[in-house]
DNA sequence: TTATAATTCTACCTGTAAGTAGTATTTGGA
DNA sequence: TCCAAATACTACTTACAGGTAGAATTATAA
């Protein structure tokens, strides 16, 4: 019951990111070292935020990354969905899924209520709504 | 973000089993057709059930399992935790974890609702509480 | 111009959850 | 007694998330 780990260190970076001044430049080597990440599976990562237009990334020697959006323009479940990790309306706590838009589950009442607060949590939270908390260890 | 399979299929075995009336055993055999789920899989969970007590298993020609406790005493909790699936109280939704008492993930706010929402659900639900609802596809 | 520091690409390795196969064991009924 | 039907055990395979390695590419500073 968690999100994946792509997910979570997704999220961490862009957070780190968002702390810093605009157009400074992050290198993969500082998150890295920062956030607890394994530079190579980061740096995998990096790419991907890089091809769906989160991040501009700058190669070569002083290179690195920086914010491609407003802070406030990138939500949660945006980062969620690139990893295929957001929570979707018909998912089903014990697997089962919807059938003809009903859910037999033995914990659907009981699933719909903390469903509804997590989907909103990561929809309505932008990085600049959780900017300043740090992420730290 | 989603409960293992093995929980999954365990919830839904034990639900399945709690409508039976008592002392009425039910085979792998059924289990597995009823609820879709691997036979060969079924019958490793089911063993893992057997040895925590939770069910009682007759071998042989006319055998098969049932519930060994009420069915109010066994928690949807309970059944996680066999799979170290429960939500822990120092769970972070970023993976990052608690330090000195202290998280300082960027999500923590957020989280606290919908975590204890769902440490709740499981804890406060009973095999009971959920029976009657099946739990097919 | 050249060494260096950075991202990117391709491919591979590893650990774990999920699932499968085959055999052994137990037990009731014909 | 013996076969069939059931669970239990041991081991293996598969799929995928997580992680690693190394070379290619890019760009700046000296």
């Amino acid at each position: 019951m968690q999100l994946s780990k792509t997910s979570q260190y997704a999220i961490r970076i862009l957070a780190y990111m968002a702390d810093k001044k605009d157009s400074q430049l992050i290198n993969a080597a500082e998150l890295a070292e920062t956030l607890y990440i394994p530079y190579k599976f980061l740096t995998k990562i990096m790419t991907e935020l890089v091809k769906v237009d989160l991040v501009t990334s700058i190669r070569g020697r002083e290179g690195g990354y920086k914010l491609k959006k407003e802070i406030s323009d990138i939500m949660i479940n945006d980062i969620l969905d690139l990893f295929n990790d957001s929570i979707k309306d018909e998912q089903c706590v014990l697997g089962i899924g919807f059938c003809n838009g009903l859910c037999k589950c033995a914990l659907h009442d009981q699933w719909m209520k903390p469903k509804f607060l997590l989907q909103k949590m990561f929809r309505e939270s932008s990085l600049e709504d959780i900017a300043g908390r740090g992420c730290k260890k």
